[in-house]
DNA sequence: ATGTCAGTGTTCCACTGA
């Protein structure tokens, strides 16, 4: 089974370009994030078309996460247990957090096989100094606490987190000169602190091991891509029954290039599974 | 050069967010 995460900034703009891909690239599940619209201005029919089924959590322009799949998807769950919210307290027709604040959309959980996957947009925190900064911190810190639950009750859990995480847990991770240690969000020791936590909670990253080096992002401005300074910021951390399956990972560096590209790259897993594979050899038969 | 994108409303530009 091949699992992908992209933040694609706008499914509406990226629909061809992403459909394309995941039919070039025999994807079978990709979580994505920033789709930037509301489930009724999703382009379905694109993904239909290819063979893709939809789950899609989007409350507005911003933030918003979805799934496409070619394999059933089940228990779709949106947010996390206790995910904060940030905000002025809304009016109407938001779902609140325990603080009465509106939950953005920026988590969605499906199980396909028996694999549960999460789409993750983690807050950026803006600056250090900035409220969305705390709000960012917290948004990990529960996000953790969900981790640590989910695990306890099935420690054999198949469990992924991927997604646009918007932290560089290493220095080679940070080739953007605008980042620079004191100043910036993305770098920042308590956000380092918060991706650890969540590999202390029994996550790991399950690219870098076979992908060493290598940007997932690289911003629109100031000649970025050319000149190859960006960040790693995209990544799927697996549970232990979810990284020994792990047989090969990929970050598609040239979807970067071309015309309207997101600012992202996808990343790639392909995990052991006895559903699908059609490329897999018959030994019985 | 606060530099490029995307979405929306205040709509053919200005704003907000990243």
């Amino acid at each position: 089974m091949r699992i992908a995460t992209w933040n694609v900034n706008s499914i509406r703009t990226r629909v061809g370009r992403v459909v394309d891909w995941l039919v070039r690239e025999d994807i079978d599940v990709l979580g994505m994030q920033e789709i930037k619209c509301r489930p009724d201005q999703f382009p379905v029919e694109a993904f239909e078309h290819a063979g893709y089924d939809l789950q899609i959590h989007g409350l507005n322009q911003w933030n918003g996460v979805a799934f496409a799949s070619r394999l059933p998807m089940r228990d779709v769950e949106k947010g996390f247990p206790q995910i904060p919210g940030f905000g002025k307290p809304p009016v109407i027709e938001h779902d609140l957090d325990g603080a009465g604040l509106p939950v953005e959309a920026r988590a969605l959980g499906v199980t396909v096989d028996d694999v549960r996957l999460y789409s993750l947009y983690v807050p950026n925190g803006r600056s250090l100094d900035d409220p969305h900064y705390l709000y960012k911190l917290d948004w990990l810190a529960k996000l953790r606490d969900a981790v640590n639950g989910q695990l306890a009750a099935q420690p054999d859990l198949a469990l992924a987190l991927m997604g646009d995480f918007n932290i560089a847990p290493l220095d080679s991770d940070v080739g953007d000169p605008s980042f620079a240690p004191g100043v910036s969000t993305h770098i920042s020791p308590p956000e380092r602190a918060a991706f650890a936590a969540l590999e202390a909670a029994g996550l790991q990253d399950v690219v870098r091991p076979l992908v060493p080096e290598g940007f997932t992002f690289w911003d629109y401005k100031r000649l970025r891509f050319p000149r190859n300074e960006g960040l790693r910021i995209d990544f799927i951390l697996g549970s232990h029954a979810f990284a020994d399956r792990v047989t090969d990972a990929a970050i598609h560096r040239n979807e970067r290039k071309g015309d309207a590209p997101s600012d992202h790259v996808p990343v790639v897993v392909e995990i052991e599974s006895d559903v699908e594979d059609d490329d897999m050899p018959m030994i019985f038969g």
